[in-house]
This record gives C-alpha cells, sequence and structure tokens, in this order.
DNA sequence: CATGGTGCCTGACTATGGTCAGCTATCTGT
DNA sequence: ACAGATAGCTGACCATAGTCAGGCACCATG
C-alpha cells in the first residue's frame, strides 16, 4: 500500500543521502568530520571565543576527544585556548585568521549548496515553507524562549510577519499605525518585555508585555510562526510572559484580540482569562481579556 | 539577516540531528549500523535472494567490507548466501527465518518512529506533502520512469489523485466513467502502454498511450504529482510515451485536453504538438492535439 | 582450451570516532 | 583551610568503517 509512512521512508533516503552529501563536501577540505564540526561550532560564536563545554553539549562529544581535536586544531594554527577569565578551570577556544578563513570556507560550502537547491526548484518559496515545516517538527522539543528588544532584527522580523497576517486576516486590513504603541517602546526593561521563541537561529514567535510601573500590564502582539502553530509554542509564550509579568510585580494582565484570530481567543478562553468591556478605543479588536497573576 | 540561508541550515541541522536518532535507534538491537543496513537491503528484496553486487551498489560499500559484514550475518544466522543459479561467480543473499524476523524488528523500529513523528503533529497531511516536496527536490535526478499496468496499484494511486485534481479544478467537476475508455483497457500491451514515474518507491506521475494496433495512438491521463511539478518531469514523461509509440510502430499521437488545465496546454504547445479539430465527443475536452513522430 | 575479465573472498593495514581511568588545577561551600 | 565537586587533559584501549593487493573460481571469448 501507498502508506503515508513509505512517504516518510522517501523523506528519511532522501535526506539521509544528502546529508551524507553534504558531509562529503565537508570532507572536501582535507579534514575528517568531526574536526570540521568543532572548527564550525567555534566559528559559529563569533571572536568572543565559545566554553569547551558548550562545544562540548553542542555536538555530543566526550571530554577526552573534544581535547585530542582541539589540540589537532591547535597545530595546524586554525584554534586558539585561553582559560575562561572568571573561573580558571574552564577554558575558552576561539579561531586564529587562519582559521576564520577555514570556517568562511566551510560556510561557504554550505551555503552554495544550499544555494543551489533553492535555484534549481521551480518553487522556492515552498521549498523553504516545507523546510520550516519539517524543522519545526522535528525539533519541537528545541524551541527556546528569550528576552529581546522588540527592535531587534528578529523581532523586526516576527513583527513583519504578525503585521501582514493580520492585515491578510482582518476584513478592514491592518495599519499599525493606527494601533496605539506602534512603535513598542513600552516592551522594554524596565516596564515591560518582549519575547521571541528560538529554533537553531529562527525566530518562530513573539510577544509582547507592556507596563507602565504599575501592576497592571497588557500582553501585545503574540505571534507564532505558520510553521510552528499546533506544537503548543503559544502556551509556552503565554506560560513565559506570565512569569515575566510577575517578575515585574504586575497582578493583573490584560489585552486585546480579535475574532477573525479565532485560535488566539480560543486559546485566552482556555487558559484562565475571563472577558471583560473594552478598555480602548484601539480600531481593531472587539475582545478583550484579563487574568489575575 | 534572517536570509533563507539560515531557514535551510536549520532544516539541515534539525535533520542531521533526526537521522542521527533513526541511526541510534538502529543501534538499539545490539548490532553496528553498517551491519544493519546490510540486513536492511537484503531484506527488502522479499525471499527471492539479492545479487551481492546490488547491494553493494546500493549501500555504497567495499567488496571486501561486504563480504566480511555478510560473514558476520551468516554466523549470528541471519542471513544465508548462495551461488547465483545463472552465474557460478555471483552469489545471491537471502534472509533465514531469524533473518526476517530481525528484520521487521528493523522496520517496526523505523515505522514506530514515522507514526510518532505523524501522530504528534497537528496536521500530518502538511507535512506528508511537505516531506513530498523537499524528498522531490531533492531526489529530482533518481526519479525513474518504467512500465506499468494501468491496474496496478501504484497506477491506481496516480489516476485516483489525477481524476481527484480534475474534478477540482474543472468547473463542472470530473466523473471518468463518463470519459471514453474508463477503465484503460487499451492503455496495455500488445497495443498500447502506461508508464509511471517513480521516486524510491513512490510514484510520482504517470501517462498512458492507447492504441489500436494501428499507426496512431493517444496519450492519456497524464498526470504529475504538485510535488513533483517544475522540475521537468512531464518533458520526460512525454518523451518516453513517445519512444514508447514508436517503438509501436506508431506514427501519429493525438490527445485531448482542457484549458483548466493551462500548463499542460503550453507543455503541448511548446513540445512539437499542434492544436486540430475535436476528434472525439468526450465531453470535458476542449483543446485537441496532434503531433507526428 | 588458453586468455582475459568478472565477482567474491581473505589478509593486512589504516583512520576515525569513541570510551575510560586517573591525573592536575581550580572553584565552592563550610 | 579543607573536602568535595568540576573542567579539562593524557594515555591506553577498542570498535567500526574503509582501503588495497592478491588469490581463487567461474564465465565468455577466440
Amino acid at each position: 500500500m501507498l502508506t503515508d509512512i513509505a512517504r516518510i521512508r522517501r523523506f528519511n533516503r532522501a535526506v539521509t543521502t544528502e546529508v551524507g552529501a553534504l558531509d562529503d563536501s565537508f570532507l572536501g577540505r582535507g579534514r575528517p568530520l568531526g574536526v570540521a564540526r568543532v572548527l564550525n561550532a567555534i566559528g559559529q560564536s563569533g571572536s568572543a571565543g565559545r566554553e569547551l563545554g558548550e562545544v562540548r553539549d553542542f555536538l555530543q562529544l566526550d571530554s577526552g576527544l573534544l581535547s585530542r581535536i582541539l589540540r589537532t586544531l591547535e597545530e595546524e594554527g586554525l584554534v586558539l585556548t585561553a582559560p575562561h577569565p572568571d573561573d580558571g578551570r574552564k577554558r575558552l577556544a576561539r579561531l586564529t585568521a587562519k582559521g576564520q578563513g577555514e570556517f568562511a570556507a566551510y560556510e561557504s560550502l554550505s551555503d552554495g549548496h544550499a544555494a543551489r537547491l533553492l535555484g534549481g526548484h521551480p518553487r522556492p518559496q515552498s521549498l523553504l515553507d516545507a523546510m520550516d515545516l519539517i524543522a519545526s517538527a522535528l525539533g519541537r522539543n528545541r524551541i527556546e524562549i528569550s528576552q529581546a528588544d522588540p527592535r531587534d532584527e528578529a523581532s523586526l522580523y516576527c513583527l513583519t510577519e504578525y503585521y501582514s497576517e493580520l492585515a491578510r486576516r482582518f476584513d478592514q486590513g491592518f495599519d499599525v499605525t493606527l494601533s496605539a504603541d506602534p512603535d513598542a517602546a513600552s516592551m522594554r526593561a524596565p516596564c515591560g518585555t518582549f519575547l521571541l521563541a528560538w529554533s537553531d537561529g529562527l525566530p518562530l514567535g513573539c510577544v509582547g508585555l507592556k507596563g507602565n510601573g504599575g501592576t497592571v500590564g497588557e500582553i501585545k502582539r503574540m505571534w507564532i510562526a505558520p510553521s510552528a502553530r499546533g506544537l503548543g509554542l503559544a502556551k509556552r509564550l503565554m506560560g513565559a510572559v506570565e512569569s515575566a509579568a510577575r517578575a515585574l510585580s504586575m497582578n493583573t494582565l490584560r489585552l486585546d484580540t480579535n475574532s477573525a484570530l479565532p485560535e488566539a481567543v480560543a486559546l485566552y478562553r482556555n487558559s484562565g482569562w475571563h472577558e471583560i468591556p473594552r478598555f480602548n478605543n484601539d480600531p481593531y479588536p472587539d475582545h478583550f481579556f484579563e487574568k489575575a497573576l
């Protein structure tokens, strides 16, 4: 039978072959895979250097093995290690100029690979969306939530996606400048906060907490990337933003939303929020919620 | 910047981790990966046995290495090898009953993995579609065209998809029983043929050639899976079916189509077909083409 | 029936990844 | 100051994968 499982197998085979090919291209620079992986792990962290423990966790390497690989890289003149300034037991590894060159060479191998794949496809955007969906499905446990500035690039990316989704879903369209606080100024420390959900370097969702120093906060701009919907990320983000609110000594949260976003309305109803009368003059919302912390 | 390349990288990382996890689960049965892979390669070919050369090509193994792995499997009582009946130099490997048990255990590990992935996702159909799209993009060079019976399961799968796509795209819907030759009887040897495009066990497209023993043939039921569109597969299928027509001593091909399928009309116009007057009473088509071979 | 080619096997060897015990230096808490 | 924990290093060891030359049996040709 042409089961779903056959389709997954085909995917696995295609991807395994592809990953193998990528590994082979990594071997093209005359270095064993393990060494190349360590070089890349160190290179990813920029010039600040990276703690060895971090590298070990990231690559799942044994301490002894990493140590030996580092010696190899040091002998090649690609990596320097130095004691950690705050903790003499730890060491930091960083790339030398030569190491940065090698790192860049690996990067461009892998980028070229990606560009070739995209360039050869008739619908690159669908391909990327498909990749996002699969990466989210496979990596759902590795999504991390962290604080950010709403003016950061990743935040702006999420907000732009959010606004354009609102524009698509609201009958009357959406213009952020008509909404209160369009530049998110009050979603920063010390009064508020802004959270991003990250998955392997790609932001998958955001939520803002607007405060004025008092005990009442307002949740704004909650958005989840389409590829990550249904994985429980909205609940996690809401939980995280409630914790942040408590940490800012708030005891009441409010939010507004629109019935054109039924999944959001349902989420609020199912997680302890209750409807209250309109509390602002924003033209878009038609539902208003409050929650006691 | 949040480039497309960052998204591909994230996909690569997610998938590499996943493939690693799959490999780990393969190691769960106390056998090294290479041995497990050979066991699976032999098991896939059913009870007939598989030529060692085939296994070597499939797994990209060195002859010596395969030989040793086979000895391991024989010692474990999982595999039997015997000389090839037609060529004493070759050998055939097949699973013993115990080997089939182990093979089934590996299969169910991998199926369980797949089922868990699908079951844990809110939109399994989107996930499968995304996998198809990616597998087609990665494996575009490995698509093979072969002859089939239109009553085979894979053919029926393609035809069903084809009919339901027509039903979606035609304003008036589509009912195959209103069309001439609904059961594809004349698309089989010796007068006609039916071709399938295969990618790693999944049929991605089909085309029928209807003949009556004369020099005029008719192309019917050309369909390409959505995930494989734009990769040039339609051109390949048309080329293959034209060769098949020549082999059946045909010198003229005809076909009908509908302006609701503009990509098909464009393909015919761009590959040597010219429009002719209606040549049947089929209720659906509104364009008719002919090509001299 | 000789010749060269093919498929498979064996033995010898290497590289890579990975494990583990034990060591030193350093930090943390009391 | 001291005990115990922690981070990293080293040496010794092992398993797996992979390479290569040479050999044997068999096949296809003339």
